[in-house]
Order: C-alpha cells, then structure tokens, then sequence
DNA sequence: AAACACCACAACCGCTCTGTC
DNA sequence: AGACAGAGCGGTTGTGGTGTT
C-alpha cells in the first residue's frame, strides 16, 4: 500500500478535516446557527425543532390553542354545558371543532375528551349507544335488562302472596314489547336525517311507516282492542297517552307523541343524565322494568321487587322518567352499536325469534 | 408503605385542507 | 398546475395524580 507521491498523507487528511469541523463549529458558534441544523435531514420530524426545547411550531400552535390562551374556561364543565355537547353530537357527531363553537371557552380538544371521558360512558352505561344517541341493541346492553329479569322471576319464585301483582306486572310487560315493537315498526325510515332532529315531528300518517306484514296488522289489531294503549294512529286519542308514555316535561298540547318520536331523534329521547345515572354498583340501569313498574301504580315502596325510578335516582328533580328503551334484541343486526341503518329491514324477524323467544320472556308473558 | 389499577387530561400523531408562491 | 408550509381536525397515547388492595 505504498502512497502515491505529491497525494498528501492519511494523517494530513484527517487535520485538514478537522480543521473544517472545528472552523464550521466556530461559524455557528458566532452566529447563533445550531449545530443541530446541519443535521436536520436526520430529523425524524415534519417541522424543524429549535435546540433545547423538543418543541415543533405545530405542539406549540397547540400547546396554545389548548391551554395557554387566555380566554380558556378551567374548571368542570356543567350540567348546562354537558347537555349542549350531548345534544350537539347528536346531531353533529364527533365534529369537536363545531361543538367548540358553541361553547365558548371550551376547546376541542377539552370537549373531545370530556367526552370520551364521561359523556361516552355515561350513555354507555344508560344502555344507549354513543355514537347514535339511540339505544343499544347489542347484548351486552340487554345484559342489565336480563338480570332485572332474572331477578324479577326469582322473587317471584319466592313471593306467591304477591302473584297477583306479578301476574298484572307480566302482562303489562308483554303489552309494552307489543307496544315498543310496533313503536319501533312505526319508526320513520329517515330517522336519522336532519329533519327527523326536530322536537316537533308530530306523528301522522304522512310520516309513519305504515307496516307492511301481517303481524304487524295483527298486533295493530291487539293493539286496539287493549284499554291499556292508545289508538296510536287516531290523532285524537293521543291525548290519552299515559303520562307515563309522555315526556311530561312537555307540557305543550300539540299532540307530539313522545316515545315514538323521541326514538326517532337521536338525542331527545334521552332523560337528563343526571336525573337518571344510577351508580356504578347498581345493576338495575335505567330498564323498561323502572318504567314499567312506575307506570302500573304497583310499584309501591315496599314491594320486593321495586325496581329504581327517577325519583329514586334523583329525589330532587322533578324531570320526566327516562325514555324507554326498547327491548333489545340479542346481537340483532338492525341496530348495531355502530352502525344504526335506521329502520329494520324485516322488522316481525328480529324480535319474536330472538327476543320473544327468550325462555325468560316467555315465562313472564 | 408499596404495588397496583384506574382516571383525567395534556400532548402527540397522522391525515386533510387551505393559502401562497 | 404543482409544490410547499402551516393550520385544523380527530384519534390515540403518555403521564401524573388518586384511590384501592
């Protein structure tokens, strides 16, 4: 490996380099330029990050929006405002930017995840999918409704002196599937378009589905002929919907049928979180079973198997009893957690085989 | 007191949109 | 028209605090 002559030696190489480093480190010394920027192609990052701060001009863009500006509101977010988000993500959906808006002080980014947070569970827990407002249908939903059950043929199994009322109980059970059935056969197909976000969708025929099968006819016809339920399509007995069917927040007379309606509005259906959150340890949620007992005039204080009501959950407020939720299917494929289609696309087929088929059910009605 | 689980929230990431050159 | 930078957005993660065992 002999060095060709005139070629300068290895040892001459290697100063000459290391002048320039140290010339090229002086240079960037004097003008404040990083060292760090002439190794900015090794940068993992989109945005160039100055020395000393791991920070790029978009964390801080954010770091500002989020939390350094000073028109932020700190603190819990309220019951006021709580009820704006739920109502406009119903609408809206996951649009925190356009929810941001309406509530000043609030960020995004805060909204975001006071949602998935609070929000996002408390609907869960309610039994109602978050992402379409409307109730669940898959089975881990109906898991509080079947141990209400379970537990309700339990005590009855151990209270025969009260057979009487049980028996009056199960039949208004079966009467409201009836009716929760042919509610959700009358839903309008559309539900979930914008019109179908109006308070004041008022039922007619022009905007319920007529049903179209036979059993549905049949259970119209049951319907009927029941002292217990409304003529549902005759406008003028619609003022004779128990309360307990109504939102009797709504004192308006103009005929709006709240628990078919309601479930056709994302949102309007639900109760007001705080009147009917029930604790963690309670198992018995927010269930047809409450309603159906407050409704019946049999649910005195002392009965074994009373079950929760609004005054129970929040003695102080006087708001409506939270809305119904239909029985749920077990994993029927209408009303997924995700993916609500708005109408059933055989609706006699999905709940007499999978809910009416219940042996639970079936012992009750 | 320590370990662990859970929760809340700031921060990050990747993508899309928009304005500028 | 296309490239580029910055802003905006929604989903996800990291981390510190708190409660529980």
């Amino acid at each position: 490996m002999a060095m060709a002559a005139g070629e300068p030696s290895l040892n001459l190489q290697v100063f000459n380099i290391l002048i320039m480093v140290i010339s090229l480190y002086i240079f960037c010394i004097k003008l404040h330029i990083p060292i760090k920027f002439f190794f900015f192609f090794f940068d993992d990052g989109d945005e160039f990050r100055p020395p000393g701060l791991n920070r790029c001009g978009k964390s801080c863009r954010l770091r500002w929006t989020n939390y350094l500006r000073p028109d932020i509101k700190r603190g819990k977010f309220t019951p006021e405002e709580e009820q704006t988000i739920l109502n406009l993500h119903s609408v809206l959906g996951n649009k925190w930017s356009t929810i941001a808006t309406h509530l000043p002080g609030r960020t995004d980014n805060e909204i975001k995840n006071f949602w998935n947070t609070h929000l996002k569970k408390k609907l869960i827990q309610m039994g109602f999918d978050p992402m379409t407002h409307r109730p669940r249908t898959d089975i881990f939903s109906s898991i509080p409704h079947l141990i209400a059950l379970a537990n309700l043929k339990e005590l009855m199994e151990h209270n025969s002196w009260e057979k009487q009322a049980v028996r009056l109980q199960n039949e208004a059970a079966a009467q409201m599937a009836k009716f929760q059935y042919l509610q959700y056969l009358l839903q309008p197909p559309s539900s979930m378009s914008p019109a179908a976000f109006s308070n004041n969708n008022i039922i007619s025929p022009s905007n319920v589905n007529i049903p179209n099968d036979f059993d549905t006819f049949d259970l119209l016809n049951s319907l009927s002929k029941d002292s217990t339920l409304p003529l549902l399509m005759e406008p003028s007995s619609i003022n004779n919907i128990p309360s307990s069917f109504m939102n009797t927040s709504n004192n308006n007379s103009t005929t709006t049928i709240q628990p078919s309606i309601h479930d056709s509005i994302p949102f309007s259906h639900l109760p007001d979180l705080e009147s009917c959150l029930i604790s963690k340890d309670n198992m018995v949620q927010t269930s047809n079973f409450s309603v159906l007992c407050s409704t019946q005039g049999e649910n005195s204080p002392t009965s074994p198997w009373r079950l929760p009501t609004s005054d129970d959950l929040s003695p102080a407020t006087s708001s409506p009893p939270p809305a119904i939720p239909p029985v749920t299917n077990t994993g029927g494929d209408d009303c997924s957690a995700s993916s609500y289609e708005g109408g059933p696309s055989s609706p006699s087929s999905i709940w007499p085989e999978l809910l009416l088929d219940d042996p639970l059910f079936h012992e009750l009605a």
